[in-house]
DNA sequence: GCCCTTTCCTGGAAGC
DNA sequence: TGCTTCCAGGAAAGGG
């Protein structure tokens, strides 16, 4: 599953792999919906004869500036990934949409689920302009942090889920992040004190980087898992301390993590460490 | 306004 | 072993 660290992993294996400079020829649509907002001929017309100016991250959502002030902006959701292939290499049935570029690569889709998006707009701020604040950016700040949570009644696994308070986080680093800083994840927010908000706030940040610098998480080997560009895999799995560890001890006081559901997700927690709430 | 549920999809695990 | 059922997951839409 796609989240900051691993989307920022694509962006730089993207940028280091030549996209930027490079011009649009064509493009082909076999999945109308991943390009919401177009339809398939729209989109092919509207990209044919842009080129890449600038590629960067914002949430989770990759964007590319593109002459002519478009924006493409990409989504992977839950299996997205993104490739460079020869044009005679035969489609897979998984690859939605691919853009044929103008050094003889074509950049493909790939979308076993089918959540990702792929959207080519002038006006990126509609979809942007609503997320919070980058939890690796300088304006992450602390009274930041105390501001976006004070007040809010809901536990706070939901509202770090929520993209529009912290942008890009999602279920492995919500569930590290509350284990760095000792917090049951169904705690309400507005339960919190001034200490337990001070270290979520330098854990969020910890278990990104740490992700980041593991290239991110790519659990197992199936079709949905995470691939940055190439097919490479990310390490983080090996310094995960509690995510999809149920069973094995806590590396910090040898608890045995256990699994609940909470938001509609699972969620892993220390028993001892995260205490829960009353 | 806030919060919860449902929907979108398919592969793969679990159950029989 | 082989078939069927169910679950995972982010975000947006819909409902209370």
């Amino acid at each position: 599953m796609p989240e900051l660290p691993e989307v920022q992993t694509v962006v730089n294996d993207l940028d280091a792999a030549g996209l930027t400079g490079r011009r649009v020829l064509a493009a082909d649509v076999s999945w109308p919906r991943t390009v919401r907002g177009m339809t398939p001929e729209e989109f092919a017309a509207a990209i044919a004869g842009r080129r890449f100016e600038a590629l960067g991250r914002r949430a989770k959502w990759i964007t590319a500036d593109l002459s002519e002030d478009y924006t493409l902006l990409i989504h992977l959701r839950m299996s997205g990934r993104l490739h460079f292939t020869a044009p005679e290499e035969p489609r897979s049935k998984h690859e939605h949409v691919a853009l044929t570029l103008d050094d003889g690569r074509e950049l493909r889709f790939h979308d076993t689920r089918k959540f990702g998006r792929v959207i080519l707009t002038r006006e990126p701020r509609e979809i942007l302009g609503k997320l919070g604040v980058e939890p690796l950016g300088a304006d992450f700040d602390l009274k930041t942090f105390e501001a976006l949570l004070a007040g809010r009644s809901r536990m706070i696994k939901a509202l770090l889920f929520d993209q529009e308070i912290v942008a890009g986080l999602g279920n492995i680093y919500i569930d590290e992040a509350l284990w760095e800083a000792k917090l049951h994840p169904s705690r309400r927010a507005d339960t919190l004190t001034s200490a337990e908000l001070k270290r979520l706030y330098k854990a969020i940040p910890l278990v990104l980087r740490r992700g980041l610098k593991n290239l991110g998480t790519t659990l197992g080997t199936g079709k949905t898992t995470f691939y940055s560009v190439a097919g490479r895999r990310g390490g983080n799995k090996e310094d995960l301390r509690v995510f999809r560890r149920t069973g094995e001890a806590c590396p910090r006081c040898g608890e045995t993590v256990v699994r609940l559901v909470l938001a509609q997700r699972s969620t892993h927690v220390c028993p001892r460490c995260q205490a829960a709430p009353d």
